[in-house]
DNA sequence: TAGTTAAATAGCTATATGTCTATTTATGAG
DNA sequence: CTCATAAATAGACATATAGCTATTTAACTA
């Protein structure tokens, strides 16, 4: 959970996930879209991975990496539902705060 | 939107959202379910004040925290909605990806 | 005016992070 | 076997983070 967090909190760690949502993609092509070096980039991918948020997977001499989106989806949607976001699903206790939901006078 | 997220990559810092989930709170009051020194949670509620999650307002000499839910809300839904999750409301562009929606043959 | 209390700030330390260059490892091509 | 290429690892460095103790600031109380 925090390693997700953590993970996310980097610009361009998120801007490699939103690559990655579109089509798995190998290190190298990555790296194209960043002006970072390639070990910088590899230490990225390292961390993204750590968290469970992408998976590697060797093809010939690169390794191919994809968005693990069930992982991306449970510790974000798990997180919200611990505070009643997430859909129309009330936060069964604690409290309603923010926006009003009072449909039951 | 990098600053909630690492406010989020802390465990202390979350246990403080759920906590202010329920009710505002001084700092005391929040410091009281934790075993650090005054100073560190002091530090913990600034991080989560920088990066807008609560907001506190002074009462005496105590400082009332609460929870600006509308701040998490946003940031942990609309990185959400990048990746089409968070409802039934498809991501406009880019991949389905993992769960299957394949409702329209 | 002192004294007490709540919280922030200052200053310190150890560890973690993001970046780099240089090197190593693994694979494929000649 | 040698060379070229893709990616990881090693090592260095600057900055950030999380924790602490000690101090300061702000506000109430006697």
């Amino acid at each position: 959970m925090s390693e997700v967090f953590k993970a996310l909190s980097d610009p361009t760690r998120r801007r490699v996930l939103e690559l990655l949502r579109s089509t798995p993609m190998s290190a190298g092509e990555i790296g194209d879209h960043f002006s970072f070096s390639q070990p910088t980039m590899s230490a990225h991918l390292s961390v993204l991975k750590q968290a469970g948020l992408i998976e590697g997977e060797k093809v010939g001499k690169q390794i191919i990496y994809c968005l693990k989106m069930s992982v991306l989806e449970d510790a974000l949607m798990g997180f919200a539902k611990t505070f009643g976001l997430g859909r129309d699903e009330d936060a069964r206790a604690g409290a309603p705060s923010s926006a009003a939901k009072e449909i039951k006078p």
